[in-house]
DNA sequence: TTGACAATCAACCAATCGGTTGATAATACT
DNA sequence: AGTATTATCAACCGATTGGTTGATTGTCAA
C-alpha cells in the first residue's frame, strides 16, 4: 500500500471543497432519518440483506429500499447483488467527514465534561473527607471523550 | 452548581429516547444544508444579527430566515429579540449528541488514521536510513483525533 | 415448468423544503 | 410626523420526502 492510497482514504476535507460540502450535505440528510440510523446502526459489525433490514420496521419493504437507496447515495452502505439478494454493507468512512466538521465544536462540550468531572472530583473529595454509605462511581469514561 | 445541574447539562442519551432520537432528527437535518453550516461556523465564538447572517448569500433575507427557524428548532441557535433586532447566538450542546452518536464509528476512521500514522512512520524510516533531499511532515496531530 | 421469493421500479399521495414576492410589525432616525 | 430599517408572516411555486399499492425483474426451488 502507498502513500497515496493511504491519502486518499483518509478522510481529510478540502480535496474538493465544492463536492465535500455537498457530500456532507447528504450524509447529514441520510442522518436525520431513525429508520435510516437504525439501519446503520444494525450494519456496524455484520452485512444484512434488505429483507432483513426491514424486518422490525412496520413499513412496507418498498419503503425500507428506498431508505436504503438515500444510505448509498450518501456512500454509507454499499450493496453486492447477487441473484436476488442483496447484501448491504456499511461504508463508516463518510461518517468521518462529519465527525470532523462536528469537531469544530467539541470545545464546548469538552468544557461539559471538565464541569462534570470537576463537580464529581469535588463530591468524590467531601465523601472522602467525610465518609458516607453510598460512594458515588466515578466516571473517568466520560471525561476521556475528547 | 449542584450535580443535579451539571448532569442535565451534559449531553448523556436515555433520558428520554423517544425525544432524543426527535431531537437527533432535527440536529441532523439541519445540519444537511450548506447555509446553515455556514451560519453555524460564523456564530462560532460571536452573536450576529439575521441581516448578518444573511450578508454573504445570494438569497433573501427572508429565506435566511427560515433557515434560522430551522436551526432555532433544532436546538442549534438561540434567538434574543431586542426591538425590531434580533442577535443570533449559538448553542452547541445539540451537537454533542450528534457528535455521540457519532462516535459509535470513531473505531473505523481511527483504523485509517493508524493506517496513516504507520505508513507515514515507515516512509519516515526509510527516510532516516536513507536520508534524502525532502523530508516528509510527520503529522502526530492527525493521529491524536480520537 | 411453475410458482414462491427478494428486491426494485413506477405511479400516486399528502406533507415539507427552499426559494420567491408582497405585506406587516416594531423600532429607530431626521 | 413621516420614513427607513430589521425581521417575520403569508401565500405561492417547483422539487423532494416518506409513505402507499401494484407491476416487474431475476433467481431459487418443488
Amino acid at each position: 500500500m502507498n502513500i497515496t492510497t493511504v491519502l486518499r482514504s483518509v478522510p481529510v476535507s478540502g480535496h474538493d471543497p465544492l463536492a465535500d460540502a455537498a457530500r456532507l450535505d447528504e450524509v447529514f440528510f441520510a442522518l436525520s432519518d431513525p429508520v435510516r440510523r437504525n439501519i446503520l446502526e444494525r450494519l456496524d459489525g455484520e452485512a444484512l440483506l434488505v429483507s432483513e433490514l426491514a424486518m422490525p420496521f412496520q413499513i412496507s419493504l418498498q419503503a425500507v429500499s428506498r431508505h436504503i437507496q438515500i444510505l448509498v447515495r450518501a456512500g454509507l452502505v454499499q450493496q453486492a447483488r447477487s441473484g436476488r439478494i442483496s447484501k448491504c454493507s456499511l461504508d463508516a468512512q463518510p461518517l468521518a467527514e462529519a465527525a470532523l466538521w462536528l469537531n469544530r465544536y467539541s470545545k464546548y462540550w469538552q468544557q461539559q465534561f471538565d464541569v462534570l468531572a470537576a463537580t464529581l472530583a469535588d463530591i468524590d473529595e467531601r465523601k472522602t473527607a467525610k465518609p458516607s454509605r453510598q460512594r458515588a462511581a466515578s466516571r473517568p469514561a466520560l471525561a476521556k471523550q475528547k
